[in-house]
DNA sequence: GTCCGTGCAAAAGCTTTGCAGCCTT
DNA sequence: AAGGCTGCAAAGCTTTTGCACGGAC
Protein backbone atom coordinates (compact mmCIF):
# COMPACT_ATOMS: atom_id res chain seq x y z
CA UNK A 1 0.00 0.00 0.00
CA UNK A 2 2.36 2.28 1.20
CA UNK A 3 5.54 2.83 -1.03
CA UNK A 4 7.75 4.00 1.97
CA UNK A 5 9.89 1.26 3.98
CA UNK A 6 10.80 1.89 7.64
CA UNK A 7 14.17 0.62 8.59
CA UNK A 8 13.40 -0.03 11.78
CA UNK A 9 14.30 -3.09 14.05
CA UNK A 10 11.53 -5.60 14.05
CA UNK A 11 11.98 -7.71 16.88
CA UNK A 12 9.79 -11.25 17.20
CA UNK A 13 6.51 -11.69 18.92
CA UNK A 14 4.23 -14.82 19.03
CA UNK A 15 1.56 -12.63 18.69
CA UNK A 16 2.87 -11.15 15.44
CA UNK A 17 3.65 -14.25 13.66
CA UNK A 18 -0.05 -15.44 14.69
CA UNK A 19 -1.41 -13.27 13.16
CA UNK A 20 0.63 -13.09 9.99
CA UNK A 21 -0.22 -16.84 9.97
CA UNK A 22 -4.03 -16.54 10.82
CA UNK A 23 -4.30 -14.32 7.89
CA UNK A 24 -2.03 -16.53 5.37
CA UNK A 25 -4.43 -19.46 5.86
CA UNK A 26 -7.52 -17.41 5.49
CA UNK A 27 -9.22 -16.38 2.46
CA UNK A 28 -11.96 -14.15 4.56
CA UNK A 29 -10.26 -11.00 3.98
CA UNK A 30 -10.68 -10.60 7.96
CA UNK A 31 -11.37 -7.64 10.27
CA UNK A 32 -9.02 -6.46 13.44
CA UNK A 33 -11.87 -7.87 15.74
CA UNK A 34 -12.27 -11.42 14.16
CA UNK A 35 -8.58 -12.04 14.41
CA UNK A 36 -8.84 -10.71 18.02
CA UNK A 37 -11.32 -13.45 18.96
CA UNK A 38 -10.16 -16.04 16.81
CA UNK A 39 -6.44 -15.64 18.63
CA UNK A 40 -8.01 -14.66 22.14
CA UNK A 41 -7.87 -18.21 23.56
CA UNK A 42 -4.57 -18.48 22.30
CA UNK A 43 -3.65 -15.40 24.18
CA UNK A 44 -6.02 -14.97 26.50
CA UNK A 45 -4.70 -11.57 27.75
CA UNK A 46 -4.64 -10.24 23.93
CA UNK A 47 -5.95 -6.97 23.47
CA UNK A 48 -7.09 -5.34 20.76
CA UNK A 49 -4.76 -2.86 20.78
CA UNK A 50 -1.94 -5.52 20.28
CA UNK A 51 -3.67 -6.64 16.81
CA UNK A 52 -3.63 -3.13 15.47
CA UNK A 53 0.08 -2.37 16.44
CA UNK A 54 0.81 -5.51 14.54
CA UNK A 55 -1.61 -5.26 11.75
CA UNK A 56 0.12 -1.82 11.33
CA UNK A 57 3.86 -3.17 11.63
CA UNK A 58 2.88 -6.03 9.27
CA UNK A 59 1.78 -3.73 6.49
CA UNK A 60 5.19 -1.51 6.81
CA UNK A 61 6.86 -4.92 6.47
CA UNK A 62 4.38 -5.22 3.27
CA UNK A 63 3.17 -8.33 4.40
CA UNK A 64 -0.14 -7.43 4.72
CA UNK A 65 -2.33 -5.30 3.13
CA UNK A 66 -5.14 -2.95 4.07
CA UNK A 67 -8.99 -2.98 2.64
CA UNK A 68 -10.79 -0.19 3.11
CA UNK A 69 -14.32 -0.43 1.00
CA UNK A 70 -17.04 -2.79 1.66
CA UNK A 71 -17.65 -2.35 5.33
CA UNK A 72 -17.62 0.29 8.03
CA UNK A 73 -14.50 -1.42 9.36
CA UNK A 74 -10.69 -2.41 7.93
CA UNK A 75 -10.04 -5.93 6.55
CA UNK A 76 -7.09 -7.12 6.10
CA UNK A 77 -5.00 -9.72 3.63
CA UNK A 78 -1.76 -11.30 3.45
CA UNK A 79 -2.16 -12.41 -0.32
CA UNK A 80 0.26 -10.23 -1.82
CA UNK A 81 -0.32 -11.24 -5.35
CA UNK A 82 -1.93 -9.03 -7.79
CA UNK A 83 -5.67 -9.60 -7.71
CA UNK A 84 -8.67 -7.70 -7.91
CA UNK A 85 -11.76 -7.83 -5.23
CA UNK A 86 -15.43 -9.29 -5.50
CA UNK A 87 -17.77 -8.00 -2.82
CA UNK A 88 -21.22 -9.12 -2.19
CA UNK A 89 -23.68 -6.62 -1.60
CA UNK A 90 -25.80 -9.02 0.47
CA UNK A 91 -23.35 -10.91 2.61
CA UNK A 92 -20.53 -8.43 2.30
CA UNK A 93 -18.19 -11.05 1.97
CA UNK A 94 -15.23 -10.34 0.00
CA UNK A 95 -13.50 -12.80 -2.59
CA UNK A 96 -10.59 -12.64 -4.75
CA UNK A 97 -10.31 -13.08 -8.45
CA UNK A 98 -7.24 -13.28 -10.93
CA UNK A 99 -7.35 -11.17 -13.97
CA UNK A 100 -5.20 -10.40 -16.19
CA UNK A 101 -3.93 -6.90 -15.28
CA UNK A 102 -5.29 -5.15 -18.22
CA UNK A 103 -2.40 -2.92 -18.46
CA UNK A 104 -3.64 -0.86 -21.44
CA UNK A 105 -6.17 0.83 -18.52
CA UNK A 106 -2.86 1.47 -16.81
CA UNK A 107 -1.00 3.33 -19.18
CA UNK A 108 -4.55 4.84 -20.62
CA UNK A 109 -5.18 6.57 -17.13
CA UNK A 110 -1.64 7.33 -16.88
CA UNK A 111 -1.78 9.16 -20.44
CA UNK A 112 -5.15 10.90 -19.58
CA UNK A 113 -3.89 12.19 -16.08
CA UNK A 114 -1.33 14.17 -14.55
CA UNK A 115 -0.90 11.13 -11.65
CA UNK A 116 2.12 9.34 -11.94
CA UNK A 117 0.22 5.95 -11.06
CA UNK A 118 1.78 3.58 -8.54
CA UNK A 119 -0.89 0.88 -8.31
CA UNK A 120 -4.47 0.27 -9.11
CA UNK A 121 -7.64 -1.76 -7.87
CA UNK A 122 -10.53 -2.71 -8.84
CA UNK A 123 -14.19 -3.98 -6.85
CA UNK A 124 -16.87 -5.75 -8.64
CA UNK A 125 -19.82 -5.41 -6.55
CA UNK A 126 -22.88 -8.08 -6.94
CA UNK A 127 -24.62 -11.03 -5.78
CA UNK A 128 -22.76 -14.05 -4.54
CA UNK A 129 -23.89 -17.91 -5.61
CA UNK A 130 -24.70 -18.51 -2.01
CA UNK A 131 -26.99 -15.25 -1.75
CA UNK A 132 -28.56 -16.00 -4.51
CA UNK A 133 -29.39 -19.08 -3.99
CA UNK A 134 -30.49 -18.46 0.00
CA UNK A 135 -33.27 -15.71 -2.07
CA UNK B 1 -24.86 1.66 -4.53
CA UNK B 2 -27.52 0.17 -2.82
CA UNK B 3 -30.03 -1.19 -5.44
CA UNK B 4 -32.85 -1.36 -2.74
CA UNK B 5 -35.12 1.69 -3.62
CA UNK B 6 -36.98 3.15 -0.27
CA UNK B 7 -40.62 4.25 -1.05
CA UNK B 8 -40.54 7.01 1.26
CA UNK B 9 -42.42 9.95 1.57
CA UNK B 10 -39.66 12.54 1.14
CA UNK B 11 -40.34 16.09 2.27
CA UNK B 12 -38.37 19.03 1.03
CA UNK B 13 -35.92 20.31 3.55
CA UNK B 14 -33.36 23.75 2.37
CA UNK B 15 -30.46 21.69 4.75
CA UNK B 16 -30.66 18.40 2.03
CA UNK B 17 -31.29 20.61 -1.07
CA UNK B 18 -28.02 22.70 -0.43
CA UNK B 19 -26.07 19.41 0.80
CA UNK B 20 -26.84 18.33 -2.43
CA UNK B 21 -26.19 21.61 -4.59
CA UNK B 22 -23.19 21.46 -2.84
CA UNK B 23 -21.84 18.17 -3.42
CA UNK B 24 -23.13 19.11 -7.38
CA UNK B 25 -20.41 21.89 -7.49
CA UNK B 26 -17.35 20.54 -6.19
CA UNK B 27 -15.29 17.94 -7.66
CA UNK B 28 -13.12 17.63 -4.25
CA UNK B 29 -14.70 14.80 -3.34
CA UNK B 30 -15.40 16.01 -0.05
CA UNK B 31 -16.36 14.24 3.46
CA UNK B 32 -19.60 14.71 6.00
CA UNK B 33 -17.36 17.00 7.94
CA UNK B 34 -16.54 19.58 5.02
CA UNK B 35 -19.41 20.05 4.12
CA UNK B 36 -20.48 20.88 7.60
CA UNK B 37 -18.60 23.37 7.41
CA UNK B 38 -19.57 24.93 4.45
CA UNK B 39 -22.95 24.73 5.42
CA UNK B 40 -22.67 26.00 8.86
CA UNK B 41 -22.62 29.74 8.22
CA UNK B 42 -25.49 29.26 6.36
CA UNK B 43 -27.07 27.22 8.64
CA UNK B 44 -25.92 28.40 11.81
CA UNK B 45 -27.91 25.77 13.74
CA UNK B 46 -26.86 22.92 11.44
CA UNK B 47 -25.60 19.72 13.14
CA UNK B 48 -23.69 16.71 12.01
CA UNK B 49 -25.95 14.44 12.13
CA UNK B 50 -28.15 16.50 10.02
CA UNK B 51 -25.31 16.29 6.96
CA UNK B 52 -25.07 12.63 7.69
CA UNK B 53 -28.74 11.77 7.85
CA UNK B 54 -29.45 13.34 4.60
CA UNK B 55 -26.04 12.23 3.16
CA UNK B 56 -27.83 9.15 3.78
CA UNK B 57 -30.90 10.14 2.50
CA UNK B 58 -29.59 11.49 -0.65
CA UNK B 59 -27.90 7.57 -0.93
CA UNK B 60 -31.15 5.91 -0.79
CA UNK B 61 -32.94 8.68 -3.47
CA UNK B 62 -29.50 7.75 -5.45
CA UNK B 63 -28.44 10.81 -6.21
CA UNK B 64 -24.69 10.53 -4.16
CA UNK B 65 -22.72 8.31 -3.98
CA UNK B 66 -20.39 6.94 -1.11
CA UNK B 67 -16.66 6.63 -1.64
CA UNK B 68 -15.04 4.49 1.15
CA UNK B 69 -11.46 4.21 -0.06
CA UNK B 70 -8.39 6.54 0.03
CA UNK B 71 -8.75 7.62 3.87
CA UNK B 72 -10.19 7.02 7.18
CA UNK B 73 -13.59 8.76 6.45
CA UNK B 74 -16.10 8.69 4.13
CA UNK B 75 -16.42 10.93 1.24
CA UNK B 76 -19.10 11.84 -0.81
CA UNK B 77 -19.90 12.84 -4.51
CA UNK B 78 -23.37 13.80 -6.80
CA UNK B 79 -21.19 12.80 -10.31
CA UNK B 80 -23.54 9.85 -11.31
CA UNK B 81 -21.68 9.46 -14.56
CA UNK B 82 -19.40 6.05 -14.80
CA UNK B 83 -16.13 7.39 -14.06
CA UNK B 84 -13.31 5.98 -11.88
CA UNK B 85 -11.49 7.68 -9.30
CA UNK B 86 -7.46 8.62 -9.20
CA UNK B 87 -6.32 8.80 -5.26
CA UNK B 88 -2.88 11.08 -4.85
CA UNK B 89 -1.20 8.80 -1.45
CA UNK B 90 0.38 12.22 -0.91
CA UNK B 91 -2.19 14.44 -0.10
CA UNK B 92 -5.52 11.89 -0.20
CA UNK B 93 -7.14 13.96 -2.53
CA UNK B 94 -9.16 12.26 -5.09
CA UNK B 95 -9.88 13.33 -9.14
CA UNK B 96 -12.61 11.81 -11.22
CA UNK B 97 -11.13 10.25 -14.17
CA UNK B 98 -13.16 9.17 -17.31
CA UNK B 99 -12.06 6.10 -18.79
CA UNK B 100 -13.73 4.13 -21.93
CA UNK B 101 -15.72 2.03 -19.46
CA UNK B 102 -13.65 -1.90 -20.33
CA UNK B 103 -16.71 -4.08 -20.52
CA UNK B 104 -14.44 -7.17 -21.24
CA UNK B 105 -13.46 -6.66 -17.71
CA UNK B 106 -16.42 -6.92 -16.72
CA UNK B 107 -17.45 -9.86 -18.66
CA UNK B 108 -14.50 -11.86 -17.64
CA UNK B 109 -14.86 -11.29 -13.95
CA UNK B 110 -18.54 -12.08 -14.52
CA UNK B 111 -17.32 -15.39 -16.42
CA UNK B 112 -14.53 -16.24 -14.05
CA UNK B 113 -16.61 -15.94 -10.80
CA UNK B 114 -19.83 -16.96 -9.54
CA UNK B 115 -20.74 -13.70 -9.08
CA UNK B 116 -23.51 -11.56 -10.72
CA UNK B 117 -21.75 -8.19 -11.05
CA UNK B 118 -23.97 -4.93 -10.61
CA UNK B 119 -20.96 -2.49 -11.34
CA UNK B 120 -17.74 -2.19 -10.63
CA UNK B 121 -15.08 0.50 -9.49
CA UNK B 122 -11.74 1.13 -10.20
CA UNK B 123 -8.97 3.10 -8.25
CA UNK B 124 -5.96 4.37 -8.98
CA UNK B 125 -3.09 5.32 -6.45
CA UNK B 126 -0.43 7.40 -7.27
CA UNK B 127 1.12 11.20 -6.87
CA UNK B 128 -0.55 13.76 -8.07
CA UNK B 129 1.33 16.62 -10.27
CA UNK B 130 0.85 19.59 -7.35
CA UNK B 131 2.39 17.06 -5.05
CA UNK B 132 5.39 16.05 -7.56
CA UNK B 133 6.04 19.60 -8.44
CA UNK B 134 6.40 20.33 -4.39
CA UNK B 135 9.02 17.34 -4.04
C1' DG C 1 21.13 -3.56 29.46
C1' DT C 2 18.33 -1.70 25.60
C1' DC C 3 14.41 -0.74 23.86
C1' DC C 4 10.66 -3.14 21.34
C1' DG C 5 6.19 -5.40 22.19
C1' DT C 6 2.31 -6.20 25.34
C1' DG C 7 -1.76 -5.49 28.21
C1' DC C 8 -4.64 -2.31 30.13
C1' DA C 9 -7.25 1.62 29.99
C1' DA C 10 -8.40 5.91 28.33
C1' DA C 11 -8.97 8.78 24.46
C1' DA C 12 -9.81 9.97 19.80
C1' DG C 13 -12.44 10.30 15.59
C1' DC C 14 -16.14 9.48 12.64
C1' DT C 15 -20.95 8.27 12.51
C1' DT C 16 -25.45 7.03 14.41
C1' DT C 17 -29.40 7.62 17.31
C1' DG C 18 -33.09 9.28 20.86
C1' DC C 19 -35.87 12.97 21.75
C1' DA C 20 -38.67 17.12 21.70
C1' DG C 21 -40.07 20.76 18.84
C1' DC C 22 -40.58 22.75 14.10
C1' DC C 23 -41.85 22.73 9.41
C1' DT C 24 -43.51 20.60 5.06
C1' DT C 25 -47.38 18.60 3.01
C1' DA D 1 -53.27 17.36 11.61
C1' DA D 2 -49.67 13.94 10.51
C1' DG D 3 -45.26 12.80 10.45
C1' DG D 4 -40.79 13.85 8.23
C1' DC D 5 -36.75 16.96 9.41
C1' DT D 6 -33.88 19.57 12.66
C1' DG D 7 -30.81 20.68 16.50
C1' DC D 8 -28.89 19.03 20.48
C1' DA D 9 -26.70 15.74 23.07
C1' DA D 10 -25.41 11.28 24.14
C1' DA D 11 -23.99 7.01 22.65
C1' DG D 12 -21.68 3.68 19.50
C1' DC D 13 -17.98 1.61 17.09
C1' DT D 14 -13.59 1.14 15.26
C1' DT D 15 -9.01 2.50 15.89
C1' DT D 16 -5.18 4.93 18.27
C1' DT D 17 -2.30 6.16 22.13
C1' DG D 18 0.07 6.67 26.94
C1' DC D 19 2.14 4.11 30.34
C1' DA D 20 4.48 0.68 33.04
C1' DC D 21 6.02 -3.95 32.82
C1' DG D 22 7.96 -8.01 30.59
C1' DG D 23 10.59 -10.14 26.84
C1' DA D 24 13.72 -10.34 22.63
C1' DC D 25 18.24 -9.48 21.21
Amino acid sequence: MDTKQKTENYRQSAQRDRILEVLKTTNSHPTADWLYSQLKSEFPKLSPGTIYRNLGILQEMGKVKKIQYGSTFDRFEANLSDHYHLICESCNSITDINLPACKDILNKAEELSDFSINYHQIEFYGICISCRRAS
